[in-house]
Parts: structure tokens; C-alpha cells; sequence
RNA sequence: GGACUCGUAGCUCAACGGUAGAGCGCUUCGUUUACAUCGAAGAUGUUAGAGGUUCAAAUCCUCUCGAGUCCACCA
């Protein structure tokens, strides 16, 4: 054995040979009870960033269970990530100076695709590099065939159950990316902003002033409103304003929405391009057609058309304020919907979208939750669960862009009132009237909508038997971060398509952050790569670093000396299997049992003992940190700064039977061990029990 | 505006009702024979502040100050 543990030199080579020698592999097998984890699918077309590697979690528990003799099957899969990547290609094509414009959507959607593919294996091999005992023999792709069929299927029993509907709404559009979101997918961003007021004079005489944020909206406004009790107003509920410049018509209305205090308690109403507007307008049946189309500009204005909304915004003011129309503009501080990908401001815009009827699907996942059939932990985080299920509006699934699962939802246009059908397989001729050449959506899924059936969809896709044996799987293990826009839209899903929750337990982990505890970003400089930590420390030692001495939940800050102490660890772990080793060769045997050495192999078995026994309790209790936090203090602390040192001599000097009995305790430790830091493990119990075996063969005895 | 989390040793964090701990850093000492990616010994904290409950509080409660996260949103 090396002096030192070099964990570049036996990595791959072992993670090869546990995945030759199949021991990731899962199949049912009636005798056992399995142990089922769906790996969070990774975005296939992109490296593995840091916080994949808090996937460790996953690979613990699989790890211990196989060590616990259950059937395990961790399931890998990468996500097609629709927007996300073709945001990626976008600017990709803007490197060589094309834009999406450029291509037809076949062409595009041909061209991304092969762009994935090229970009797939990385992620895969990354995960590798991680030690992640998966079962590489059923990785699934969210656009595989077979998965494409089953949400093609989840979303044609929805429409025919009357969960799906389409409507006309406002949607959150992002004029930059060409698609809207749902409203799970807006980042609200504070910015310093004027609040004009601007004076609207009163057909009938005298004049009102409203005060708002969006000057350039009030092209398309269809009413002024006030508070019914705002005394200031009383008089003019029931009379008009003229627009100024465009000299249009529209009433003065009253309703308690309106906020007396806030600005002049006159608010203008654009129904196109607001979402409370929107509401109000409909309640009193009043329509403009939108001001602002899908591209930022402005349009049905007579007088800015064309122009994009900030410099129409500018040019009205200028003509308002010439003819004295603005009155003033006061510093306001708001808040501004922004794409979470471009930055860019949304524009609310009216649009017909899919929408999922929520409230069904709520209620059934909150009954799992309630009744204890899904448990969450941290415990903490069941309150926030239960939370986000309460507050889920309607979900908007539709997404305009071309790298997607397109929706096979169709339109007969031989009929007045075009009506849609949806369809599993793609039909030959239109279902409504039979004879009329169709007409498919254009739009795309929502990722989310496709990633919300993966532990459903991908075990379907590998049989009944499989399905049968795995399904419910037993934890979903991911960020918390996503607990809102994933983990509890896999719930509802799951239960509507399968009748049962779709896994028994989530557990929860915190974010990777820098070593002063900030957030890591590009724009900061501060981001860290899994695989370089890898390639310096070692695996073993950039999982520990993850889990050591940390709240289960909470988040990490990674530092260098934190994954240096890992690996001095890792190289602990080595250096005491390099003691023992050593000793084997003995010329002399002595078997000598003093009173003393007797009392120390007693006491060091005891605590051993003890050890055991909480670990699996920790384990059992989803402690992981404090499992490992355990055998690091032992095996280091107590095993090797007490009794090796005491045993020394007696080992030294040849006898075998203390060396046998530090064996065992030793072995034992690896295996606790082992699912937090598969390779030096692995490594070191390969030199005492044979190039060709694997300490997952072998299971605990508690 | 609502909710939540968190302010503990120089740094990053554990402990969550019973004498304040770890990792890294620091001081002193130690090495021919597992490991200097090591060992031994040690220093460093009125646990943000104020009040309360308790035999006992970093831990529970209230308030103040500070940091952060999520949700909602007034034009």
C-alpha cells in the first residue's frame, strides 16, 4: 500500500468495476424489499454544478440499504430542460450570429436536439465521477418515446376528466425569450420607479388625476376607477374621461378595490396589461385589445405604434407633459416581474394558453401529506409543504418554444367555433369532424409538467414488474428549492395518475454555498466545480465536505479547508488499513493475553458496540451528518488515536489475536463508512479481502 | 404586507433544557519503523442585546437590533 491515499489512481477503475460487476443493478426480486430512489434528472444538455453532488444524500442511502440487504435501485435520468436549454442555444447560435428566427421549427428543434445529444454523456460521466452507485441500465430521458407517450397520456386523461382547460388570460410573456411562464417561474425584482400622475379630463367638465406606473398603457386603458367611498370622487362615478392625444371615450366606474390612500385613489384600467385589470375589466365587462403585442412593441395606439414599450413610454410622456397632461411624476419604489433566465421585464399579455385545474389535485396531495402517507424531512419543512400546496394556482403548461414535448392537443378548423381534441397518438384525421386537415398546437409542455411524472413515468417505462416491485419509491431526495415547483406537483400528479403517492418519503437539502456562506453565482466569481474539487481531493473527500458536521437540511458553505479535512481523513482511513496490513506479516506469533491487553479489547468492542448502534439509528432517522459524524469520531479519535496506540506493541510484536479483533472492528467501521466514502473504503477492503470482491457483497450485522 | 430561517471560538458551522463542541486557523512539544494529509498538550466564547419562564436556558417565551429565504402585492 501507498503511504498516501491517491484517489485519482483508483476512482475510475473501481467505479468501473462495480458497475461491470452489476452490483447497481436492480431487479424485483420478491425475497427482499426494495429500496427506490429517482435521481432528480439533471439538465442533459449541462455540466454538473456543485449542488448536484448534494445528490450524495441519495447515494448514502442506497449504499446502506444495499448494505442492509435491500433490493436498491437508484434510477438515473437528465431532463430535457425546454427552456433552460434553449436558452443555451440561443446564445449559442448568437456566437455565430444567427437567432432562432433563422429556422423553421423542425430544423431548430432537429438542431437542438443533436446539440443535447453531443452534450448528454458529460453529465453522465460526472455523476460517475461521483460515485453514485446507479443503475445505468435504465437511464431515461424526459423525451424518451416511451416517456413522451405516458405524459402524452397523463395530459389526455386530464382533458377528458376536465382537469385541463384552455383559456384566454393574461400570462407572464417575456417579449426577449418569446414564451410565457407560469407563475412559479417569475423572479420579482425591486427597482426604483416613478409613479406619474396624469391629469384625464372629464367630458362632462372638470377633470381627474391618476397616478401610475405605466404611463404608456393608458392608450389601451377602457376605464377610470375609484373607491365608491372615496368622498373625492363621488360626483364623477358614472361620467367619462377623454384619453388625451388619442381623444378616446371611457367611463368613470366605482370599485373597492381601489386603494383610497395610495397614489390620487384614481386608478387607470388596462385590461390587456395587468393582471388586477384584467380581473376588474371582466367583472364589469369592459375590452381593449392589447396595446402591446407579443414582440414589446406597441401597437392599436394611432400614435406610438410600433415603438417598443420604454421608448413609447418616453415619447408619450413628452407629448403629455408639452401639452400639460402630466402634472408630475413622484419617486416609487415597486416591484418588477423579470424573466428568471433573461432579466428581462415580463409584459403581462393577453394569450390563449393550457392551464391545469389545480384545486382537485391539491386537495388529494394534501390528504397524503396530512395523513402522514408521505413524511418530510426535515420535519420543518412539512409546514411549507403543506404551504405551497394551499397557495397553487391554476398552472399554465403552455410554453411557446420549439425544444419541448409539443402538445398533442388539435384544433378541427372546418368548424366555426374551432374545437380542440387531444390525442395520445397523433391522428390521422381530425376526431371532431371528421374529414378537416387539423391543426396541432404549437406550443410545448411546461418542463415541469413532464418532470412532475418521472418517478411514475420512468418506472412504467420499464415494465409492470418493475413498476409492481419499485413503485411507490421509497424517498424523494432533492433540493429545497424546488420543493414548490417539483416535489409537490410530483404529488399531485403522481396520486392522479397512479392512485398512490408516488414516494413514501422526501428528504430535503440545502444549497452549496462559498466559504463565507454566500450564494454562489457566475456574476460573483465564486462558483466552485465539483469535478475540479474531485480531481485535487478526491471524491470521497468532496462528499464528506457536503455532509460532515452539517444540519441535515440546512445549507453547506464549501471551503478548501473543509474538503482538506475530508481528505486528510480519507487518507486516515487508508493510513490505519496500511497499519493493519503491515502487521499481517508476522514471522513470530505470539498469542500473549495480559489481564491489561484483555481490558482494552473489551472496552474498544464495547464502544464499537454502542457506535454501531447509534449509527443505525441515526441512519434509520435520516441523520445522515451526525451518522458520519459518528464513525469519524471514532474510527479516528478513539479507534486510532486510542487504540491503536495502545495495541501497538502487542500488534508489532506479533500477536495475532489483537490484530484479528482490530480487524473486525475496522471492517465494521468501513462499512458504516462506506456509503459516505465508497472509494477509500472499497480500496482499502479490497487489499484485505481480495482485488475481485466488493464490500457491497457484504451486509451488516446488527 | 404575511410567513419562515438564522445571528455560538479568528473563519465556516454543530449542539437545541442539564458543566459550551467540531473542522480549519493559532501556541508549545513530539517523528528511524500506518499516516506531518500525523500525534500530544494548550489558548480563544458574559452563545447579538434586553426582559421573562425554570432548580437549571445558547436551547422555551416576549421584545429590540442585524442577516437571509420564501410567498403575496397598490395602480
Amino acid at each position: 500500500m501507498d503511504s498516501k491515499f491517491i484517489p485519482s489512481l483508483i476512482e475510475a477503475e473501481l467505479y468501473s468495476f462495480w458497475e461491470t460487476k452489476g452490483y447497481f443493478k436492480a431487479e424485483p426480486n420478491t425475497t427482499k424489499t426494495p429500496f427506490t430512489i429517482i435521481l432528480p434528472p439533471p439538465n442533459a444538455n449541462a455540466d454538473l454544478h456543485v449542488g448536484h453532488a448534494m445528490y450524495t444524500y441519495e447515494d448514502v442511502m442506497i449504499r446502506y440499504y444495499k448494505l442492509k440487504g435491500r433490493e436498491t435501485l437508484w434510477l438515473p435520468g437528465s431532463d430535457h430542460a425546454g427552456f433552460e436549454t434553449q436558452f443555451v442555444f440561443e446564445k449559442y447560435l448568437k456566437k455565430q450570429d444567427k437567432s432562432r428566427f433563422d429556422y423553421d421549427r423542425e430544423t431548430l428543434f432537429k438542431m437542438i436536439w443533436d446539440f443535447v445529444q453531443e452534450n448528454k454523456g458529460t453529465m453522465q460521466n460526472q455523476l460517475r465521477r461521483l460515485g453514485f452507485a446507479l443503475d445505468w441500465s435504465k437511464e431515461k430521458f424526459t423525451m424518451d418515446d416511451d416517456i413522451v407517450k405516458i405524459v402524452y397520456s397523463t395530459f389526455k386523461k386530464m382533458f377528458d376528466e376536465g382537469l385541463v382547460y384552455r383559456a384566454e388570460r393574461l400570462v407572464n410573456y417575456c417579449t426577449r425569450d418569446g414564451t410565457s411562464f407560469s407563475d412559479l417561474e417569475v423572479v420579482d425584482q425591486e427597482v426604483e420607479g416613478w409613479l406619474y400622475h396624469i391629469r384625464f379630463p372629464i367630458k362632462e367638465g372638470g377633470e381627474v388625476v391618476v397616478a401610475t406606473t405605466r404611463p404608456e398603457t393608458y392608450v389601451g386603458d377602457v376605464a377610470v376607477m375609484v373607491n365608491p367611498k372615496d368622498p373625492r370622487y363621488k360626483s364623477v362615478v358614472g361620467k367619462h374621461v377623454i384619453l388625451p392625444l388619442i381623444h378616446r371615450e371611457i367611463p368613470i366606474i366605482a370599485d373597492s378595490y381601489v386603494d383610497m390612500k395610495f397614489g390620487t385613489g384614481a386608478v387607470k384600467v388596462t385590461p390587456a396589461h395587468d393582471f388586477n385589470d384584467f380581473e376588474i375589466a371582466r367583472k364589469h365587462n369592459l375590452t381593449h385589445p392589447p396595446v402591446i403585442g407579443f414582440n414589446g412593441r406597441m401597437q392599436n395606439t394611432g400614435i406610438v405604434d410600433g415603438l417598443k414599450v420604454l421608448p413609447a413610454r418616453e415619447e408619450l410622456l413628452k407629448q403629455l407633459e408639452e401639452k400639460g397632461f402630466l402634472i408630475k411624476k413622484v419617486p416609487h419604489k415597486m416591484v418588477l416581474k423579470t424573466c428568471y433566465k433573461c432579466g428581462s421585464a415580463l409584459e403581462p399579455l393577453p394569450l390563449e394558453q393550457w392551464y391545469i385545474k389545480v384545486k382537485p389535485l391539491i386537495d388529494q396531495a394534501m390528504k397524503l401529506v396530512q395523513e402522514g402517507k408521505i413524511q418530510v424531512y426535515p420535519k420543518k419543512y412539512t409546514l411549507h409543504l403543506r404551504r405551497i400546496l394551499k397557495n397553487f394556482i391554476d398552472w399554465n403548461i403552455s410554453r411557446q418554444i420549439v425544444w419541448g414535448i409539443r402538445i398533442p392537443a388539435y384544433k378541427c378548423v372546418a368548424e366555426d367555433t374551432p374545437r380542440w381534441f387531444v390525442s395520445v397518438e397523433k391522428p390521422k384525421k381530425c376526431q371532431v369532424c371528421g374529414t378537416c386537415t387539423f391543426v396541432q398546437d404549437q406550443d410545448t409542455f411546461d418542463t415541469w409538467f413532464s418532470s412532475a411524472q418521472w418517478p411514475f413515468a420512468t418506472l412504467q417505462t420499464l415494465g409492470q414488474a418493475y413498476y409492481d416491485y419499485f413503485y411507490p419509491t421509497t424517498v424523494m431526495e432533492t433540493g429545497y428549492d424546488i420543493l414548490r415547483a417539483w416535489v409537490a406537483r410530483m404529488i399531485m400528479m403522481g396520486y392522479f395518475m397512479t392512485g398512490k403517492a408516488p414516494f413514501h418519503n422526501v428528504f430535503l437539502h440545502g444549497m452549496v454555498r462559498d466559504k463565507h456562506g454566500q450564494k454562489m453565482s457566475k456574476s460573483k466569481g465564486n462558483v466552485v466545480n465539483p469535478i475540479e474539487m474531485i480531481d485535487t481531493y478526491g471524491a470521497d473527500a468532496l462528499r464528506g465536505s457536503l455532509l460532515f458536521e452539517v444540519k441535515d437540511g440546512s445549507d453547506v458553505s464549501l471551503s478548501d479547508d473543509r474538503l482538506i479535512g475530508m481528505r486528510n481523513f480519507t487518507n486516515k482511513i487508508w493510513n490505519m488499513g496500511r497499519f493493519l496490513d503491515m502487521s499481517n506479516v508476522k514471522t513470530e506469533m505470539l498469542n500473549v493475553k495480559t489481564k491489561e491487553i484483555k481490558k482494552i479489547l473489551t472496552q474498544l468492542e464495547k464502544e464499537s458496540q454502542s457506535e454501531m448502534k447509534k449509527y443505525h439509528k441515526y441512519m434509520k432517522e435520516y441523520k445522515f451528518s451526525k451518522a458520519l459524524g459518528l464513525v469519524y469520531e471514532f474510527i479516528w479519535h478513539r479507534f486510532a488515536d486510542v487504540y491503536i496506540e495502545r495495541l501497538k506493541d502487542e500488534i508489532r510484536n506479533g500477536n495475532i489475536e489483537v490484530l484479528d479483533r482490530m480487524k473486525e472492528v475496522y471492517f465494521e467501521n468501513l462499512k458504516m463508512l462506506h456509503p459516505f466514502m465508497p472509494f477509500v473504503t472499497e480500496a482499502v477492503w479490497q487489499v484485505f479481502k481480495g482485488k475481485n470482491v466488493s464490500i457491497l457483497e457484504t451486509e451488516f450485522v446488527e
